[in-house]
DNA sequence: GTTTTCTACTTGCATTTTACAAGTTACGTG
DNA sequence: CACGTAACTTGTAAAATGCAAGTAGAAAAC
């Protein structure tokens, strides 16, 4: 840890620009699986993908269940602590709407 | 833009490990000159504090006015666009502290 | 029943970003 | 006039990112 400062913190954790891409595909998407994340029309690298998986996994996160033995599969669902990543994402949907022209107020409902 | 989703055209912007930190300083601290960031907890590099410094004014989170002439030096504002930032940074203060061990509620009042 | 396609990765490598240390320039103090 | 200070800049090593290609097994296509 840099500080004991929360901001930081969850800077620590989240302060990239993809890990929080894949919590919106999680939240708002449903996504579960591999490729479902790299079809975002952001496309992130698979080995940044990968990456952001197994650190997100490793902070807590997201959890991977394996749903196939051969060759091992797994899925990726948002615990608890990665769920309520939801407001921050919320507040800053409502700033970049309000501050940055070009974006789109997503199709589904954010709240 | 990578994609005009607001999540990702503010992470375009702000995500990474420093940016919001400056935000942070300037909206609880009231810091506003050079030396006040390098002073922060966190240490951060001062040819990244140059940086960012100078791509948040390009992006109009920030403002630079001048205090004196010889040698040119500057005091650093947050712009309506920057301080309505608050709103996330408070949201993830919330977050970490709920799920960081460590991390430290400000002494400062948030909200 | 073999060739092709698909999923979920891994690997290699070039580019970019970050980190740390040291240097610079002009002013301010004793 | 030596010394410290503010606000940077520069150099360089280390780490992160991005892109392309490769891989292994299963499923689908022909």
């Amino acid at each position: 840890m840099r500080s004991p400062c929360p901001i930081c913190a969850a800077l620590d954790l989240v302060g990239d620009k993809w890990s929080l891409l894949i919590v919106r595909d999680m939240i708002w998407l449903g996504k579960t699986r591999y490729n479902q994340f790299t079809d975002s029309p952001e496309h992130i690298p698979t080995n940044i993908l990968a990456d952001r998986l197994k650190r997100m996994e490793r902070f807590g996160l997201i959890q991977s269940k394996p749903y196939q033995d051969n060759p091992p599969r797994h899925e990726y669902h948002l615990t608890d602590k990665g769920l309520e990543l939801r407001p921050v994402l919320i507040e800053m949907i409502h700033w970049a709407n309000k501050h940055i022209p070009g974006t789109i107020t997503p199709p589904v409902p954010i709240d």
